[in-house]
DNA sequence: AAGAGGCCCTGATAGC
DNA sequence: TGCTATCAGGGCCTCT
C-alpha cells in the first residue's frame, strides 16, 4: 500500500479524526514487526494527546508534547483501521475494502474515548518506533534522502548525484537514501512518463531526461494523492472508499497491453529488475 | 563507497 | 479439490 501518496491519504484521514485526541489505552497484541515493538510503548503512549500528525516520505509521524514522537512505517502490507462504536468507520483510513476488521495480524490498538485505531500487518514489514526528542527524530531521518515532493529533489540534485552512478535508474529511484517516498509502482510510472528505459545507468541520463524525472515524479505523486492513492488488491466483500489511481496506471500491471501513447504501437512488457516487477514499453522508453 | 543479493513474513492466485 | 510455485505496494543487513 504504502508509497508516499497512500501514507499521505492516511495522514489526512487521521488529521480529521484523531488530531488533538488523547490516547486512553494501548493494546499490543503482537510485538513482532520489522523491529520488535518497544517494551514500554504502552507506557509511553498512554495519556498522551496527539498534537500533530505529519508525514515524511513513507513515514507517518504522531507528535506529542515535549518532543515525543511516534513513527509508523507500513512496510508492504500495513493498514490502519479506524473503528467507531464497534463498527468500522468508512473512511480512507481503512484500505481494506471489507467492512470488518481483519481477524488476524492486528498488532497494535490505540484506544481513544469513543473509537480506536488498529494497526494490521500480515507480513510484518512495517514498524512502530517511539522517539524521545527532536534530535532523535532528526537523526532518524538523516539516513533518508530528500522527499520526492520536496524542492530539494530538483534538477541540480540529480545533476550532482547521477554523474557517476553505475546503478540503473530504476534501482536509483527506489533507493530511499537517494530520493524518498517512491516505491515500485510510482517508479514504473515515472519512468514511463519520462520515456526512460529502467535499465539505463544513472550516469547516462541526460539533462533533458533529468528534468523529465523531476517533473513527472512530482506530477505523478500529486495526481495519485488527488485520486486518493492506489489500491492494488481487490477484496471481494467490497465497499468503502479507496484510492482510484490504479485506474490511471500507464504501465504498472499492464503486461501485454497496448502502450497508451497514441503514436506508439508497442506493447507493455514485464521484466524483473533486482527481483522487482518492472513494466515498460521498449518502443518509447529509450 | 557503491552495488548486488539474501532475507524477513503471510496470503492470494495461477497452474497442474 | 488440493497441492506447489510464484508473486506482492519495502527495506535492512551482509558481503564484495
Amino acid at each position: 500500500m504504502p508509497e508516499l501518496p497512500e501514507v499521505e491519504i492516511i495522514k489526512k484521514s487521521l488529521q480529521k479524526n484523531v488530531l488533538f485526541k488523547k490516547i486512553d489505552n494501548v493494546l499490543i497484541k503482537n510485538r513482532n514487526l520489522r523491529f520488535k515493538i518497544q517494551r514500554n510503548l504502552k507506557k509511553f503512549l498512554i495519556g498522551k494527546k496527539i498534537i500533530n500528525i505529519s508525514r515524511k516520505s513513507k513515514y507517518l509521524i504522531f507528535h506529542f508534547k515535549e518532543d515525543y514522537f511516534l513513527i509508523i512505517h507500513f512496510g508492504m502490507s500495513g493498514t490502519l483501521h479506524l473503528i467507531k462504536n464497534n463498527c468500522i468507520h468508512q473512511s480512507n483510513l481503512s484500505f481494506y475494502k471489507s467492512q470488518t476488521l481483519p481477524k488476524k495480524h492486528n498488532h497494535v490498538e490505540l484506544i481513544f474515548s469513543n473509537f480506536k485505531i488498529v494497526y494490521n500487518d500480515p507480513r510484518r514489514f512495517g514498524f512502530f518506533k517511539f522517539l524521545f526528542s527532536y534530535d532523535q527524530l532528526k537523526l532518524f531521518f538523516k539516513k533518508v534522502g530528500p522527499e520526492a515532493l520536496d524542492s530539494k529533489f530538483n534538477f541540480g540534485y540529480l545533476k550532482k548525484k547521477l554523474q557517476s552512478k553505475e546503478k540503473n535508474i530504476k534501482n536509483i529511484l527506489l533507493d530511499q537514501k537517494f530520493v524518498s517516498g517512491l516505491g515500485n509502482i510510482y517508479v514504473n510510472e515515472i519512468l514511463y512518463y519520462s520515456r526512460i528505459n529502467p535499465y539505463t545507468k544513472g550516469k547516462y541520463i541526460n539533462d533533458y531526461k533529468k528534468k523529465k524525472i523531476i517533473k513527472y515524479s512530482k506530477e505523478v505523486l500529486r495526481k495519485a494523492i488527488k485520486r486518493g492513492g492506489s489500491t492494488i488488491r481487490d477484496f471481494k466483500n467490497a465497499k468503502g472508499n479507496i484510492g482510484s489511481f490504479q485506474n490511471e496506471f500507464k504501465v504498472y500491471n499492464r503486461v501485454k497491453k497496448n502502450c497508451l501513447r497514441e503514436e506508439c504501437n508497442g506493447k507493455i512488457e514485464r521484466v524483473v529488475i533486482s527481483s522487482r516487477s518492472t513494466f515498460l514499453c521498449k518502443y518509447c522508453q529509450k
